[in-house]
DNA sequence: TGCCTTGCCTGAACGACGTTCACGGCTGCG
DNA sequence: CGCAGCCGTGAACGTCGTTCAGGCAAGGCA
């Protein structure tokens, strides 16, 4: 019997050696399974096949491993960004990749607004918007401040997207007929789209006049 | 010894009798000593001189104490709403008002994104808002995306406000010029004001293109 | 007046959580 | 060969949300 056999006999599967990448995978796909509030080290550690205080030799604790998920998370999404195209078109498909990257792990949203990190990963995409919106005219404070408009609408629209849709509650028609007519699903691409145009719409204005 | 002073010579002061209202508005008063992660039901119940279980009579779990805390807010903030004025002017009201709701206590954004409830006074707050920008010309359902927008930049932009400040992280002027170039801080007032303004630049467009 | 229901709170307990710490194997380098 | 380091184990601590049986006071009913 050799070593690999040995060891599968014994109650718990070894899997593979831990690192720090490993586990902040595991954590992840461990948040597509039961959300943020249900991510414990405990349940990581079950996963991983090991016990929870091995998990604190790769991270400091709780706090630093959802860092790590949210620059994870970050890294993934936005490792490719297009950066061709007229400088709207840029900031829009930013805007999209960066709704479609909170949207790709359940969650994704809290994650980020819980994270307490200024990953690289997040600083890279921001020099490039800023070179983006300060080659189109707008001075580098006026592009930072367009840029955190956009991306505040982004993670507050995605936060609510995200989040467990209340209970149904359908509204009293004659009390809110307009809340009524307006329907009931309101977190749609659509509406995303709808107010990401806006933004742009504002910006290009933000951007003749100040010329 | 009347009842009084014998209850005084307790070790626990009896407080007035509690109530749901009370021990809502001593959350939301702990919250602001030691913030969401810090508000605990048993120093919720020593802030009242009560055991932690007697708050189990007035609200069913934590989660519903968190929505009541959020629907209280939204009403002390949002009870008298500005009526008059244009229909921007009055939509840029909303959302300061919203984010002065928000910012009027610690962690108010991260308590409304964990509250799961559609308090009546959001409703409220929403009809009216739609029955002004229909007024103004827009269907129901673009003024619904309108106000949606608004609303998810306004709590997107707190969320960040609020959230404590990350490590100060001054990045490498080398690296990242623009970004350095931008300066500091960025959740500022001003900001708040640019991104609103370009909601309603937006809005502007869309009306006018729509009729 | 006496009883007894109902409202509100106590006190103890349960299980799960994050985190710490002493300990011990395995591995590779001198 | 021996020893240092990495990388786990297992037990424990304190705190959290939550449950539950019990008890005490007040008020309506007999």
């Amino acid at each position: 019997m050799n070593v690999v056999q040995a060891r599968q006999n014994t109650v718990k599967l070894p899997t593979v050696k831990l690192s720090r990448e490993s586990v902040v995978r595991a954590a992840l796909a461990l948040l597509d399974d039961v959300g943020l509030d249900g991510l414990t080290l405990r349940a990581l550690a079950e996963r991983l096949h090991v016990q929870a205080s091995a998990l604190y030799w790769h991270v400091r604790n709780r706090q630093e491993l959802v860092d790590q998920m949210a620059a994870a998370m970050i890294r993934d999404g936005l490792g490719d960004l297009a950066t061709a195209g007229a400088w709207m078109d840029q900031l829009a498909d930013i805007a999209r990749g960066f709704r479609q990257t909170l949207l790709s792990h359940r969650d994704g949203a809290r994650v980020l607004a819980e994270a307490r990190t200024a990953d690289p990963a997040m600083s890279r995409l921001t020099e490039l918007s800023l070179r983006n919106l300060t080659a189109a005219g707008f001075s580098p404070q006026d592009a930072m401040r367009a840029l955190v408009s956009v991306l505040s609408y982004v993670a507050g629209f995605v936060a609510d997207e995200q989040s467990p849709r209340p209970v149904a509650h359908t509204p009293d028609p004659v009390l809110f007929p307009l809340l009524t007519a307006a329907g009931g699903d309101y977190y749609t691409p659509e509406t995303f789209e709808y107010g990401l145009e806006l933004l742009l719409g504002g910006l290009r204005l933000a951007r003749l006049t100040s010329r």
